[in-house]
This record gives structure tokens, C-alpha cells and sequence, in this order.
DNA sequence: CCCTAAAGTGACGGATGTGTTACTTTGGAT
DNA sequence: ATCCAAAGTAACACATCCGTCACTTTAGGG
């Protein structure tokens, strides 16, 4: 009953994603959008009114899927089995710090992208709680500093092109027991 | 000889330094910087052909500033002390890393700022061979891996308002031992 | 086969940013 | 007092992006 659509919505959202990650929020055009699905300007306002609306529901899209998953986290028992999961996460889900970031920026949407974010760490607080008190993690460093520790550790620029496996358990390494030997 | 300045360079460079920060190098517009100094776009004009040109300047500037403070790392004697100059610069300096990852965007510039990022790397080299040397830092995690953490570290956002000293001593301890007890 | 409704197009008017230019202001030198 | 050159202004032409709307295309139901 209706024409055959030139792109779906995963399409529209990887591209948006490409775009954001590439260009920022300000960067971000309708136009540049529409050209990469190779189609018109026009198109795109079938769906959204603007482009706010697009990113604030891709942006909100992308963190669902991933509490989605980070949720499973107390399916692991014991600490360590859940460090290693939420790193293994994370690392999974590289760019979501990225796109969080340019969420805050959306006009309107901080505080709920706040209260998203602080959600998130509220959720995670049982998880650096156990640690500590399984005794794993050191009781006097504030559990807000571990968390955005964690998170921020996957955006270290890899220049030098290390293998990811080695590079990754090297930054586990650091995180749990530091760079120095003693 | 000639009319008094409504701006000095210094000014200048605060005002796009700030920019820069809130609204990223596609935000980042002239109209807006002379609204910031009071005064007229076309006044700004006078010093700068246009906005690549301040903006490249303006980086470069603050990289150099950085790079000085950075060689003087020779004049502490051992590891230890050359570790701890290194992250309180950082830390006085924590919106440098931004700003070079939006000297990057510049286009034309991309290459100048890689050979200068990997200059900054290849002049730290030393420091962490010294480490090395010394049996302080641990053999086997990749160079590059390191600089790239202490420089990521001062990047973790401190929402919960931690006081500064506290929030620093405890990244340096996470960075040297990490966060687990053993 | 024809009609319909969803999908897509292209051109519009408005808003904003850019870089230029002719103009005015101003302070020191002569 | 006058002149000049640097400093600043305001308006212009151009480009880009935005959101809209009248239009065309196309697949499926009757």
C-alpha cells in the first residue's frame, strides 16, 4: 500500500551516529545526513520534525541498549566476575561516553540526560559497594572517582596501533593494580 | 599614533578559549566572540583573516605555553619527582587535551597536529624509559599506553564536587597502585 | 486497471554565519 | 590646529542550513 522505503531506521541511526561522533552536535547537518543515505532532505522530516528530535531519540535509543545490557550485570556473582563483565562493556560500547556527552549539549535535555547519567552511577553503586565490601576495592577512593575512572579509561587514544586484546588487558591491569611495580 | 584597543590579545585568546570549550569548533563563531568582548565583528577582523586563522593560532599558542612548562620536567632529578611535576601540570593545564582534539577538526591541520602530539609523546619517552630504568614502572605495559592514561586521567568528570585535593591525590594513587587492595 | 496513501523530491522563504568594504572615531606627531 | 594611521563600525553580498509545502513516484488493494 505504500512505496518501498530507500533506508531504515537502523541505517538512519548508524549514519547519525558516524555523523555525530565525526562532525559534533553543531557539525551536525540535515544535509550531510541526507547525503550519506543518499537521499533527500526532505525525506528525513517524514520522520523527524528537526534535528533535535533525531538525536535526542538515537541518543536515548543508544543508552537504552546499553542499561539494557549493563543490567545483566547481577547475573555474575561476585565482584571480580562483574568487573570484568562492565569493562568488557564498556569496551563494547566505546562511543556511548562520546554520544552522552554531545546529549548534555542537546538544548533542553541536560537535566534529563543528568539525572540519566547519575541513574546510571546510582545503578552502579551496589556493584562498588559489594567490591568494597568483598574487600577488592579500596574503601577510601569515592566510588563516583571509580566509576567515571572505568568509563573514562576506554577513551585513551590507541596512535600507536596496538593489538585491541593487548591494549585492553593492559588498561585492566592499570585500573586494578596501577603502573608502578611495587 | 593610533586609537586605543578595546581588546588585548590576551583577552582574545581567554574569550576563544572558553568558546572553544562550551561550544566546539563548529559553535564557535565570530559574532559570538565579539559579543563576548563587546565589540564589533568586523573589529576582530583587523588581527585574524578569519576564524581557522584565530583558532589555529590560539592552539598553537597554548600548546607552546604547555610544551615550555613541559621541558623544564628535566630539571627534577629522579622518576618519582619528574612523575609528580608531570601530573600537576597536567592538572593545571586539564582543558589542553580538549583543545588539541579541536586543533584536530582544524582541516589542513590535521597532520601539524599529529607530528606535534607525537613530538609531545616522543619528547616523554625519556620519562618513561627513566621509569623503567628505575623498576619503578611496570616493563611490559606499552609506552604510549601510559602517557595516554595520565594525560586521560585529568579528564574524568568530578560531578559530585570532591574537593580538588582530594580528587587528585586519589587519581594519583589509582594511577600508581590502582583501585584493588592487593 | 485505477485509486490511494505512504515515500520521496525540489524549490521556497527565513534565519544565521562569513568575509569585505566604505565609513567614522581617536590619539599622537608635526 | 591639522593630519594620519590604526582601531572600530555597520551594512552588503554571498553561502549554508533550516523547516515547509506543493508536487511526483510507486506499490498494493479493490
Amino acid at each position: 500500500m505504500a512505496r518501498e522505503r530507500k533506508f531504515t531506521t537502523d541505517e538512519l541511526f548508524e549514519a547519525t551516529k558516524q555523523l555525530l561522533l565525526h562532525q559534533g552536535y553543531e557539525g551536525f547537518t540535515f544535509g550531510l545526513l541526507a547525503d550519506n543515505l543518499k537521499v533527500s532532505r526532505g525525506a528525513i522530516y517524514k520522520y523527524y520534525e528537526n534535528k533535535e528530535e533525531l538525536i535526542t531519540n538515537f541518543i536515548f535509543y543508544e543508552m537504552d541498549q546499553f542499561l539494557l545490557k549493563l543490567k545483566k550485570i547481577n547475573q555474575h556473582q561476585g565482584f571480580e566476575a562483574q568487573f570484568h563483565f562492565l569493562l568488557n562493556l564498556i569496551f563494547s560500547y566505546s562511543d556511548i561516553q562520546k554520544l552522552i556527552k554531545i546529549g548534555q549539549q542537546l538544548p533542553g535535555y541536560q537535566d534529563k540526560f543528568k539525572t540519566l547519567h547519575s541513574d546510571m552511577y546510582q545503578y552502579l553503586q551496589g556493584f562498588i559497594e559489594l567490591g568494597k565490601k568483598e574487600g577488592k576495592l579500596k574503601r577510601h577512593l569515592p566510588n563516583n572517582l571509580i566509576l567515571g575512572y572505568i568509563f573514562q579509561s576506554v577513551a585513551i587514544p590507541n596512535h600507536s596501533g596496538i593489538p585491541h586484546s593487548e591494549w585492553a588487558s593492559s588498561i585492566k591491569e592499570i585500573i586494578c593494580h596501577g603502573m608502578f611495580t611495587d
